[in-house]
DNA sequence: CGTGGGTTTGACAATGGTTCTCAACATCGC
DNA sequence: GCGATGTTGAGAACCATTGTCAAACCCACG
């Protein structure tokens, strides 16, 4: 729904830098598995700042749509996010501690655009994630 | 959690044919796409039957338990189910029609073991789906 | 056929993650 | 500083999913 800006204007600027933006991307880089909304608020309270759990969704939300954190869901469906590297990868989680590792395939990329090619589908995204018992957890 | 079956007791008979279990079997069997709980309780609806959304959601849960109908997540966390072959296999999904096509890629599978026990990680499980606009919808 | 005990159901409440609302507030360019 | 515009937060609203529990149902078994 964003409105057709007149001819000539300059893109608005977007993303001021605010208290409460500091604040989750400080909170985003003390952990590197894959939290929910609610614990990386959680975070941001006991460090201190105190930011808005809305506020913490939209900040989320808009970092993963400008590809600076992964967003993906656990079993039972609620939102995790994560910083992450910028390339395109996946992911290897402990499914007890969340413990991440960031994998990458070119073969798997491969494959799945040549599945998707065979029958003839375009315009294409996947998702690929891995779940186990990480070593420290055994 | 399941509790621990006294020694000798015979594991009692689960799964009783009822007239729900039939209508969300025969509701499964009316479509190929991937479909939210709701819509299968619609369609039940508009088959004739009556059945309850929290059985429902029941019968769906242990159907997929049981490996009979597979369940995955839309881009909005929804749960959705559809009726699938009983080898694992993964799906090329349109994400505007909802066709799906069933894939299957063992060397994807081999890759994703591979790189789960170079990172010592066990009691592996992983998802994989790829979406897509098919041919039809171009 | 009855009957009894475990299973299943369904209307409804409760849960809980996520989004919406909108007035108060911060930031920016001037 | 000032006005315009982006941002925040408290709380309500949303809504998919699950829990509750008494009534209905299946299924041996006699
Ligand atoms: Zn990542
Ligand atoms: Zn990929
Ligand atoms: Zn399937
Ligand atoms: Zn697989």
């Amino acid at each position: 729904m964003t409105s057709t800006d007149a001819p000539g204007t300059t893109q608005t600027q977007q993303r001021r830098p605010t208290r409460q933006r500091r604040a989750v991307a400080a909170a985003l880089a003390g952990f590197d598995d894959f939290r929910s909304a609610q614990e990386i608020h959680d975070l941001i309270s006991r460090q201190g700042d105190s930011v808005g759990l809305a506020t913490v969704y939209r900040t989320l939300s808009s970092l993963a749509e400008a590809g600076e954190v992964d967003m993906l869901r656990n079993e039972d469906g609620e939102a995790i996010w994560r910083s992450c590297s910028d390339t395109h990868h996946h992911h290897l989680v402990c499914r007890t501690c969340g413990a991440t590792v960031e994998v990458e395939g070119p073969a798997v990329e491969r494959w799945t655009n040549a599945i998707a090619a065979e029958h003839g589908y375009a315009d294409l995204s996947h998702t690929l994630e891995i779940f186990g018992t990480c070593p420290t957890c055994r």
